[in-house]
DNA sequence: GTTTGCTGCTAAATCGATTTACTTCGCGGA
DNA sequence: TCCGCGAAGTAAATCGATTTAGCAGCAAAC
């Protein structure tokens, strides 16, 4: 820049202001702005980004914490996220944290250090408020200054267990998700409550929980092949996502049983294989990309118009795929 | 910092000193630094890293180029490229071109301004050099300044239709890449090769090709049931990976085919959802973390020691997974 | 003839650190 | 007494921009 300023005889002044289209540059004459952009396009002047970040304490940027990155979840709505930000013009710094609550707790002030403006955390369990706006995704807990963005987990539980129930099914077994998971309480509660409301009993015996941190199916096979030993009789399975439902359909073909004549399975999230499987997975759709978009979206906008009012929640409804995972109920006597 | 001089009667230069523990600070003695180290920690003191950088010159920030984050490729080698980041206390933005050639051609420029202080390609086909250090994982050009990092893609072909032929395939169908995949043409290429070694024909009419950018199995779903109409007398099929290798079969089923009974498929690629498709997949593994933590240690170091001679290329071995979707051919009088 | 106002620009402060080149003080030795 | 030296620290320049306050020159108005 001082050597443009140089170059062209003005002060650096004068060039900062036309180069920002500042108020400023009114009354600088139309060929001295051309001059200079002229001068600009030759040289191939590009600011440095880190000095008006200093100064105007504005530095597009975002950070976005996501538990892990090889998997289909955070994959999805990073998708989205990173759709938005770049339409706006906002870079992204990418953080994961592998469930580490030390990293959790650490990671908003690196972040914050970083000179990052907001912070969008997905599938994060975080407590602790925060000193820049903040969007969660599936965060479930209250935070102050924290907007989270859920899923209607009623309604996804109606609409999967409600299937199942219209198919015949009535012993239906469980998995649950992982303790750290940020949806599985909520989720959990859903289908209990809707259970009740159907009529459906929930077995103990019937429902397992997801264990590991692994993102592979492997955990849902695992456990899956637990539950075939307890107590094998049930005729569908409702699985807490789609990763773990592939495992549990491996599972049950490894002990003989087929999907859906024998058992059927449902899913949860429509994740990119889901429609791939063999069979293709029935499964309660999280519109993940959306989320995404909407969570950068109402950052963007809780970082250019600083209010006091703020939305605490954005609701999303799933919606129910049928594919072939599910049937109706074998007949007793078949 | 200010606020922290003024409240220990000292100037910002000592603690400066002291905070970076930088040689100057050997003068002062060791009360003086504890009462600083104190003062800060009792302040939360976190210094601003865009003055830090604006003034050293160094951001400790890393620009990774992706096509696309949802896809599972990129995201296993994101995830070896952010845990050695992490460890070495490097951030990184991520951006996502979709193979647009102006975004491809762009973005390094947009993240040397925000001062990365290299770049990490992942799957993209960028030519035209670049200021700062670079590493390119699957780039194949040879670019001026730009360490390739790249599977050895003649192993992968020799071991692949090794495998096929020794089951006793002949006729073996093959998708191939879609054209702005930057292994497409390299892997073509040891393909052709190998075959001819292995006496394998290469049919024109048994080849297909990917032509769309979407990253789901629906396009190898698509080009395989139009392999199907034109010339269905393969019995094994090559795909140019496990996506593709997913529609496939999913094709081949629709259409009465049983895999592997009837058609054996490999893949390429060894993704999560490769082990736990039904059938599970027989495929090509690529290192794909352990390329993306290469590539991040390779890239550090050319940072931190500049030197005039880098890399060029790193060749990374790849293995053969038999799972359960390729089997020996079929007796003809079967 | 002076004031006022506008045009076209610049000097200098600032953002929050790092870093270099001093200064000041006390003390031991010549 | 005076010099030199190490200890303990500081003043000021710097990184590369943005931004505010204001200056010079000229023309029109009073």
């Amino acid at each position: 820049m001082k050597a443009l300023a140089e170059h062209l005889g003005l002060s650096t002044a004068t060039i900062s202001l036309v180069i920002n289209r500042s108020p400023g540059a009114k009354s600088i004459p139309h060929v001295t702005q051309e001059r200079i952009w002229a001068a600009a396009r030759k040289f191939k002047y590009r600011p440095n980004l880190m000095a008006r970040s200093l100064r105007q304490k504005r530095s597009f940027t975002i950070g976005v914490m996501v538990p892990e990155i090889s998997e289909g979840y955070s994959s999805m709505v990073l998708s989205g996220v990173e759709d938005h930000l770049f339409q706006e013009g906002y870079f992204y710094f990418v953080v994961s944290h592998r469930h580490r609550k030390d990293l959790i707790e650490e990671y908003p002030h690196l972040l914050r250090q970083r000179a990052a403006e907001g912070i969008i955390a997905v599938d994060t369990v975080y407590s602790g408020s925060c000193e820049i706006p903040a969007v969660s995704i599936s965060g479930h807990r209250h935070v102050k200054g924290v907007t989270n963005i859920v899923l209607d987990h009623n309604l996804g539980a109606h609409i999967a267990l409600e299937h199942l129930h219209r198919l015949g099914h009535r012993r239906i077994a469980l998995i649950k998700g992982q303790d750290f998971s940020s949806d599985t309480e909520t989720r959990w509660q859903a289908i209990l409550s809707v259970a009740q409301e159907l009529g459906i009993i929930i077995d103990q015996k019937l429902t397992a929980q997801l264990d590991s941190d692994s993102p592979s199916p492997e955990v849902g096979h695992r456990v899956t092949r637990k539950l075939l030993e307890t107590d094998p009789r049930f005729t569908a399975l409702f699985a807490f996502n789609d990763i773990s439902a592939m495992g549990a359909i491996k599972a049950l073909r490894e002990t003989g049983r087929r999907v859906p004549e024998d058992v059927s399975v449902i899913g949860w999230d429509d994740i990119q294989g889901a429609a791939f499987h063999n069979p293709s997975l029935t499964t309660v759709r999280q519109p993940l990309r959306q989320m995404g978009v909407v969570a950068a979206e109402t950052l963007l906008k809780r970082i250019t118009a600083p209010a006091r009012e703020y939305p605490r929640e954005i609701v999303l409804e799933p919606e129910l795929v049928v594919r072939e995972s599910t049937a109706p109920m074998k007949q007793p006597s078949a």
